[in-house]
DNA sequence: ATCCTAATTGAAAAGACTTTTCAATTAGGA
DNA sequence: TCCTAATTGAAAAGTCTTTTCAATTAGGAT
């Protein structure tokens, strides 16, 4: 099932939310493409539906979306990181670093490897964060 | 082999840098503990060995000593991050996150993982950062 | 041991990014 | 349509990092 504009705006009144303009220019700003967007980037983007969008805004908005899971933040090769939109649960994203392009991968195949970085460690692991980047299947055939 | 002072500031001369007071109270910081540093805390614990260590110099020697790859950067479960010393090569870090306290896995068992991601989105996976949480084998007997 | 010079330093300023404050506006139920 | 709490944008404040630049320092050459 594919985000549309009304999927998203459901699960944002869902959590009791308001839909406003602002916010709706947000998620425009996120569907209108596959990559990670600054908040600078959703703002430029999100002014295009809502003219006086203001950046203050886009970081309260991510930061409300964030918290019922409808974007998430992508640490990209710099450090620095974007939001794209979310599906539930736990995810990977891999990043294209040419054009910067996401998939999403569903489900998580450490198991294995975490076992035994518990067993190895002593630690009891209670979460992870992968980054996988790599180059797109476009991006391959140009040098 | 466990990092030495001596050690570490024989990497830094190889590399073809002067071994200063500032670049030593670097040092001695980030030995002084197994915990991701910020470069505040750096400062603050390396004024014990070099007075007037200034903030800007911190910064520098990172950059320097994680472009030799004497030092590594961990990112928190915030996502601003500290540093750590680091062995070459690739390595994952596991870190309690109760107490921050490290430890650094070598290698890595992602292999077959990362096939996986890569028949399933068509992407040449060039790279993957990875942070693992959990909690020491003394946090977990503190609730 | 002393000299010399490029590398390095700290302070101050600038820059980038994020959060707080607050009066004005708005969404959506009554 | 009215009402009110939620939301907004602008401005200010705050945090972190980088740049600039004159002064200092490490370490090789004498
Ligand atoms: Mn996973
Ligand atoms: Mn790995
Ligand atoms: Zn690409
Ligand atoms: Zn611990």
């Amino acid at each position: 099932m594919t985000a549309t504009l009304e999927t998203l705006a459901q699960q944002l009144r869902e959590h009791g939310h308001k839909l406003t303009q602002p916010r709706c220019a947000v998620l425009h700003a996120l569907l209108s493409t596959a990559k990670p967007l600054s908040p600078a980037e959703i703002q430029a983007l999100g002014q295009g539906f809502c003219a006086d969008l203001g950046l203050v805004t886009v970081y309260r908005t991510l930061e409300l979306m964030e918290e019922i899971e409808l974007v998430r933040p992508v640490h990209l090769a710099d450090g620095c990181h974007g939001y794209v939109l979310a599906t539930p649960g736990h995810t990977h994203h891999v990043i294209c670093e040419r054009c910067h392009a996401v998939i999403e991968i569903s489900g998580c195949g450490m198991g294995d490897f975490l076992n035994f970085v518990a067993e190895r460690t002593g630690y009891r692991i209670t979460g992870h964060w992968l980054e996988i980047s790599g180059l797109c299947a476009d991006c391959q055939h140009i040098p």
